[in-house]
DNA sequence: TAAGTTATCGACTGGAAGTAGAAAACCTCG
DNA sequence: CGAGGTTTTCTACTTCCAGTCGATAACTTA
């Protein structure tokens, strides 16, 4: 048989925190790229799947019942990736919601995406792929819920988008959308807004926290549905 | 160090062939799956990427230059996938436009998506992945041009993409849409049809031939950019 | 030259979404 | 208790996108 490459696993690991998206970092104490910052992940073990892996990995960095979404991002396998190693990488996409704060080891910390430290091997376009599959998916899916607490105002719900999108959002217009795609639905309640006052908000929940598409895209959309 | 898993690559090629979506599969004469079809592909060898390693699994099927798009689409693992080894499977995504009618080995053919023979290992699932990406590229992407030949009537172009998308286009819309979007531009020459007359149609091309994302998608753009 | 065929164009329409301002509902302070 | 400030929410206006349909153009064939 020929010779095999080994198989490593990694994740993206994204929050809104504080207005920004930040993406979960190792420090690396080893070389190669000693010092400089990783996606979590390791090797792949026999019997587990890739996304198993992955999860097995983030346990011990992130309890796994805090991711609320968990996709498959892309396989790297440049094979100077590693300069001792034939490695082909699986990097993974998981989101945290904004209302979650793991507690970390030491080595293990949060990130500005908009300002990263110097990454170890690939891992730096690998993030930028994460941001922008995340940036798409906000467009045409309900992907918000895996970002988002199980309920919130809508100024919340835009500030995370805010962050995420790393532009304006309209407040009335995300509203709008949403409801009209029935991804939101109103919990009855309010939330009276802390120090200075204000009218109080009404709480909305994503009426599903598991991914869907919404319908096709914008365009060339099968004739007898209107608009 | 660890047992490692055996790499392998598979594509699902696409062409539009006589008004249906086609996919390039091969008839296997061995187990496991002896007899069912599968994706052209093989292992990945050492100091080839993934990509560098389909392209060659698939010159022995089909010209490699005839392929006018390629892109990676998923990477499998489930360890119960290949009934005696542990695979890793990443399987990619490669068009081909109409035009062309590849000369094939014996035991390759065309079959329609619509409607597939049995197929090998998880090749269905792959198969209906690629299927869907296409869709979803053809609304927010050019990808169109990867279906075309170098120049077509606005008919032919709609015949494609009723063929891809599996459902009625109107050529009105979808020359409003692409000339819009500045995607296409007229060549200046006319193209006279064949037995029935009929006035001749303008002949288009795609302004480029290489992938590009149309703008962001219909919703919560950037404010100031209107519509 | 009339009839049939295909392609192209333009006008109409409903809906999606950006914008802005008014109104509502709360707070705090005098 | 009421005035003023703050935040949220609603509504009206506007622009743009794309589905529909009918008219017109340019050809072929009888």
């Amino acid at each position: 048989m020929h010779e095999k490459p080994t198989h490593v696993v990694s994740a993206v690991v994204l929050q809104a925190r504080s207005g920004q998206l930040q993406v979960l970092l190792w420090q690396r104490r080893q070389p190669p790229f000693d010092g400089a910052f990783a996606l979590p992940g390791g090797y792949l073990l026999p019997g587990e799947t890739l996304e198993d892996s992955i999860r097995r990995h983030l346990a011990e960095k992130v309890d796994v019942r805090e991711l609320s979404h968990i996709e498959q991002l892309v396989t790297t396998s440049d094979p100077a990736r590693h300069p001792s190693e034939w490695q082909v990488a699986t990097a993974y996409l998981g989101l945290v919601p904004s209302d979650l704060d793991p507690t970390l080891p030491s080595d293990t910390s949060w990130h500005r995406v908009a300002d990263l430290p110097e990454t170890a091997f690939d891992h730096g376009v690998i993030i930028s792929t994460g941001r922008e599959r995340l940036r798409a998916k906000l467009s045409y899916t309900n992907i918000g819920f895996a970002l988002a607490p199980h309920s919130f105002s809508i100024s919340e719900l835009r500030d995370l988008y805010t962050a995420a999108l790393e532009h304006e959002v309209s407040a009335t217009n995300l509203q709008r959308v949403l409801l009209r795609r029935e991804l939101l639905e109103a919990t009855g309640e309010l939330r009276h807004s802390g120090p200075s006052g204000g009218r109080p908000a009404a709480l909305y929940r994503f009426r599903s926290r598991t991914l869907s598409i919404t319908d096709q895209f914008a365009v060339l959309r099968p004739p007898g549905q209107h608009g």
